[in-house]
Formats: C-alpha cells, sequence, structure tokens
RNA sequence: GCCUCGAUAGCUCAGUUGGUAGAGCAGGGGACUGAAAAUCCCCGUGUCACUGGUUCGAUUCCCGUUCGAGGCA
C-alpha cells in the first residue's frame, strides 16, 4: 500500500527523516487509481534488486505481505497476462445472478486438483481459476508448475518480528489511535477528491473504513474500532502466513532494536 | 419509598412449556501463486447474579437480596 502516492497516514509511509538517507524504492510511485499485483510487484522489486546488487549493497526487503515475499524468495515466474475486466465483471453477475456454485462447478470442470484447495464460498479464488483458464487456456495448477521452474535467483535470509500478543494488539491499537490523531480522515476525504476510481488502493486497512464512515454508514467509533480489529486480524494472517516458513529467523521484538540489528548483520554478512 | 422489566460465554443477546444451554462479535488455529492491508475455512462449559423454598431434579417456578433500566410518588 506504501506503493501508492498521497496515502501516507494510514500506510505508517516511511518518513523523509526516517529514511536517514538510505535510498527507498517503490514507495509513492503509483496513483490510488492504478491497479496493481504481484506480478508487477515482482518485475519491479528484481529490476531494483539488482541494481542494489550492482552498487555492491545487500537489498532488504520489507513488508508483510506474504504472497509478494513468496514471489521474490522462491523466484516464482509469473507469465504474461492482460487483466480483463470486462470478463471478471461477466464471472461477478453469474455469481450475482446464478450464485457461485455455478462458478464453483466451472472451475471444476477446468480444473479438479486446484479446486480440491479451494472453497466453495472463496469468490475470489474461484474466479481465478476461470481467469487464468480464459486468458491462458492453462490451469492453475499446469500455471504454477511452470512458475517454479526457474528456482531461487538469491541468496537470501528471512527475518520476522515475533512479539507478545498482547503486547502487539497494544502498538496497534495505539497506531490507529495515532492515525486518527494525525489526520488520516481529512487524508481519506483528499484522495477522495483528487482520484476517482480505486481498483485495489482503497483495500488498504483504514481507507476503506473511513470510507465507510464518510458515507456515514458507521460512528467514528465504530470506524476506528474497526481499523484496530482488522489491523489485529491482518497481523494474525501475517504470523500463520510467516509460521509456516520453516527458514524465517525469528526476532524478539521486545528486544531493543539494536540487539535485533546485531543478530541480522551478524548472519547475513558471515 | 412503591411498581414494572432485566441480570445467561470477554461483549450484545437467544433459549430451556423444569431434565445444567446456543448464535453473532471478540479471541484462538489454519489456508493462501496475477484483487493479498484482500479472500476463505475450522474452533462455543459458562458458579445461566446471590440466598432460601417447591420438586426426584431448578438456570427455568416461588420468596427475598444485590445491581441496572424505566415508571409512580
Amino acid at each position: 500500500m506504501q506503493i501508492y502516492k498521497d496515502m501516507n497516514i494510514g500506510t505508517a509511509k516511511v518518513s523523509r527523516e526516517e529514511m536517514e538517507n538510505i535510498k527507498h524504492y517503490m514507495i509513492d510511485f503509483l496513483s490510488p487509481e492504478e491497479r496493481y499485483n504481484v506480478s508487477e510487484y515482482k518485475i519491479s522489486a528484481e529490476k531494483d534488486i539488482e541494481e542494489v546488487l550492482k552498487n555492491g549493497k545487500v537489498p532488504i526487503v520489507t513488508g508483510g505481505t506474504g504472497l509478494y515475499i513468496n514471489s521474490l524468495i522462491y523466484g516464482i515466474e509469473f507469465q504474461k497476462e492482460e487483466f480483463d475486466e470486462k470478463y471478471r465483471e461477466k464471472l461477478n453477475d453469474i455469481a450475482e445472478k446464478d450464485g457461485l456454485e455455478k462458478l464453483y462447478e466451472e472451475a471444476v470442470k477446468i480444473d479438479w486438483e486446484a479446486m480440491q484447495k479451494i472453497s466453495k464460498n472463496d469468490k475470489k479464488r474461484i474466479i481465478r481459476v476461470l481467469e487464468i483458464y480464459h486468458k491462458t487456456g492453462k490451469t492453475k495448477t499446469e500455471q504454477e508448475r511452470e512458475s517454479r521452474a526457474n528456482g531461487v535467483k538469491y541468496k537470501y535470509y528471512v527475518f520476522g518480528i515475533d512479539v507478545k500478543r498482547e503486547i502487539l494488539y497494544g502498538k496497534i491499537n495505539d497506531r490507529v489511535d495515532k492515525m486518527i490523531d494525525e489526520g488520516l480522515i481529512n487524508e481519506v476525504e483528499n484522495i477522495l477528491k483528487k482520484y476517482k476510481k480505486f481498483p485495489t488502493a482503497m483495500q488498504g486497512l483504514g481507507y476503506k473504513e473511513v470510507v465507510e464512515y464518510l458515507n456515514k454508514q458507521i460512528t467514528k467509533e465504530e470506524m476506528i474500532d474497526k481499523i484496530k480489529t482488522e489491523t489485529r486480524h491482518y497481523a494474525k494472517r501475517q504470523l500463520t502466513w510467516f509460521r509456516k516458513n520453516k527458514e524465517i529467523i525469528w526476532l524478539n521484538g521486545e528486544n531493543s532494536i539494536a540487539d535485533n540489528v546485531k543478530i541480522i548483520t551478524e548472519k547475513v554478512f558471515n
């Protein structure tokens, strides 16, 4: 979400001062009106990684979006595929009129194997199975097999920060209160004035909830609670994702930053 | 002071025509290959406010107590 311009408070975007003259990549480079996805991320990120390496430095990739990180560390190759808005709309219409089961059954016919892992209620994934087949003629299963053909490109370490749940949730709640104090509502109002369409940007935590509040669907109290709850849920999902990654090196978030940096640098520069 | 209603899971509440109870939310666990800060799946025992009574048996009925909401003085 920090890729988007004008989305600063709600994404807790790094400030100039926080950057401390260290070059940061892929921040503020997209309009909230642009659609974005992992495939594009992977291409840009690898380009930037190459540049940092060429400069003789160690690239640091930060973020909590497991899928995007996996695209780099597992060297997932995405094939060229243009987004077909009409087709997606068509599928959504079918789900609306005839029910999701209709799409589910269709997807099972195309790729039975992939559908074993997808819930009958998981609209997004059902639609994706159909989209892949529609655009490429290949099944999701075939596509995934091919995507892993190249293997991992770089030597890397993955570090994760773990904190006691209680402390984590306390920090999340404080962080949301702080965003409100810093003017999140105003930030969202300005974005709504400046841009018209938000294909992916308005999925951001703290943004869609403020929009609901501005539309008078929920009260300010409800909005703040909702952002907190959903951020907690997100943090929990991140933990689920990264706990599965057995190569991750866990850092204790209750230790000092200096101590954790020491662990990282010793690992990376030895 | 009197009357009425309420008191059930962390929260909001349902329910048991008397055989010790269940939803939503929160919380926990999990999945995840082009929307991913998204999307989806699984997990419900708690002195049924407290005291006494009726009963084979009370969270359920009755008496009282405490607390809360409303009404009357």
